[in-house]
RNA sequence: GCGAUUGUAGCUCAGUUGGUUAGAGCACCAGGUUGUGAUCCUGGGGGUCGCGGGUUCGAAUCCCGUCAGUCGCCCCA
């Protein structure tokens, strides 16, 4: 038979032990950081139909997607490159039924057709988190016009800053500092109406929010041309240079900020308490359309941006649900795994494995010839227990070269199997290397199983 | 989609101006020694030099193509 040798396609990556770890290590800390901020966990199909994707970002979005058709079948699919429309669809399909708001995480894989390079694979694992509704029933308040209105634009502040104050929530439960990364945000509201105040057209908004966002990438001369040539010019173009302000307690300094709607968000940061980790960024406008309130992204020096999102009021109702606002974000575990790395906030790989629970409870060990017949009964019986118990697949009988294994695996205590498979010692391996005295080899393994009982097995109905 | 750069054992790398059966360390396996937590000794398996084609008496070494990695552009939901 002829054999072949495969690569993994390009922009993918075997997840070898200690990958999938680190991996898990990752997922657990979004999981964590979205339950405790009252996020529930969801999850949706890894591929949909093509169109869901066409709706909601046009035809030009095909090239970036792997998208197939069955041999013989008549629809496209598309493997799924963000979560919002799947999203989107699931709350359209209950949305009488949802609470308001409704607060759901996803974390999963996605894929892109782009090139891989530093921070971006074809194969990536994202955190999503949203909030859709408000903490008000429209329908149920009293009020008239503005009042209203004023209640709507409270509500919709503090959804923004709970989905803000997740994203910092797990910054720190990583281990970050407000001096690594920041969340900076802008509001799309401000800066249209900035605009209007400049003098800039209305139907050119779209055209300067699309050079502000790239400005980072221009000269500064070039800069200047291109939003002078839509009418922004004087204190309005210094200010558009100036870039990230940041937000102070004891007042607005900027005159970006000075607008209400940014004003509110301010006060929602600050009482979820995440003030620190904010600035406020005239640059950040995300390229997407379908922003229509506050915008956000998570920045590091010298990495593409670790996370990004803001406030789609529209998207709900384009899937075929109520009018619903709705806020949420992205974070990549490429980029922030780079960052983490690079800011030596990894865990050692032993410490990854041993976490993982890749490292055995119990190694066990028969010392002599006639004790041989005896580790695996004694394995069986520890695993019966629930304990992580292993022996070694050596020939050797060498109790020096078992203990080495056994320190090799991270394994915790090593049972010493001795007389004939009757009694036993028991030699802890992560603290002292204190051991045992000989003991009957029921009375080792029932102290075994009493001292590493798993407490966080999953529940089961034993009949 | 475009550009630059790299590709020799599981890992880190040597391989002289193209020249005999391609090497080292670590890792792995086995045997011995020491009841270990970077012990020592001995031995072993493993590479068609990313893949394909070409030039040549002869290529890991030169040329072309292709695949993959890395970095950048585009894009970034």
């Amino acid at each position: 038979m002829a054999s072949k040798s495969f690569q993994a396609p390009n922009g993918t990556q075997d997840s070898y032990p200690i990958d999938l770890a680190r991996r898990r290590w990752l997922i657990e800390h979004w999981r964590r950081v979205s339950t405790r901020h009252g996020f529930e966990e969801i999850d949706g199909p890894t591929f949909e139909h093509l169109d869901v994707y066409k709706t909601k970002s046009g035809e030009g979005i095909v090239s970036e997607l792997f998208s197939f058709r069955r041999a013989g079948g008549k629809d496209d699919y598309a493997l799924r490159p963000e979560f919002t429309p799947t999203l989107a669809r699931m709350y359209a399909a209950k949305a009488n039924a949802l609470p308001k708001p409704t607060k759901w995480f996803c974390t999963g894989n996605f894929f892109r057709a782009e090139r891989p390079q530093r921070g971006r694979r074809r194969e990536f694992w994202q955190w999503n988190a949203d909030v859709i509704g408000l903490d008000v029933d429209p329908q149920q308040m009293n009020a008239e016009g503005a009042e209203k209105d004023a209640e709507i634009a409270e509500a919709t502040a503090r959804m923004d800053a709970e989905v803000i104050a997740c994203v910092v929530g797990l910054m720190q439960a990583v281990g970050l500092k407000p001096e690594d990364v920041k969340v900076r945000f802008n509001h799309r509201e401000a800066i249209a109406d900035w605009l209007q105040e400049q003098g800039v057209e209305e139907e050119s908004h779209t055209a300067v929010m699309a050079i502000l966002d790239a400005a980072k990438k221009m000269k500064p001369e070039d800069f200047v041309t291109a939003v002078s040539a839509f009418g922004l010019k004087g204190d309005g173009l210094s200010v558009a240079l100036k870039g990230p302000q940041h937000l102070k307690d004891d007042g607005y300094p900027d005159i970006w900020i000075v607008h209400a709607a940014t004003k509110r968000v301010h006060r929602s940061l600050g009482a979820a308490r995440v003030l620190p980790w904010v600035e406020f960024d005239a640059s950040i406008v995300r390229g997407l359309a379908y922003y229509t309130g506050t915008v956000f992204e998570v920045i590091a020096d010298g990495e593409r941006a670790v996370a990004g999102g803001g406030r789609y009021d529209g998207l709900i109702e384009m899937f075929g649900g109520p009018p619903t606002p709705a806020v949420g974000f992205g974070m990549g575990d490429v980029v922030l795994t780079n960052l983490l790395s690079d800011k030596g906030l990894l865990p050692s790989d032993d410490e990854l494995m041993q976490w993982a629970g890749q490292t055995p409870d119990v190694f066990v060990i028969a010392a002599g010839d006639d004790a041989a017949e005896a580790a695996r009964p004694a394995c069986a019986q520890l695993r019966s227990h629930g304990l992580h118990a292993r022996h070694s697949y050596k020939s050797t009988k060498n109790v020096g070269k078992l203990l080495k294994e056994a320190n090799q695996l991270g394994a915790h205590a090593a049972l010493l199997i001795e007389d004939g498979g009757q009694s036993a010692k028991i030699k802890h391996l992560k603290s002292d290397g204190g051991e045992s005295e000989p003991m009957p080899i029921e009375q080792a393994l029932a102290q075994l199983a009493d001292e590493f009982r798993p407490v966080d097995a999953p529940p089961s109905k034993q009949r």
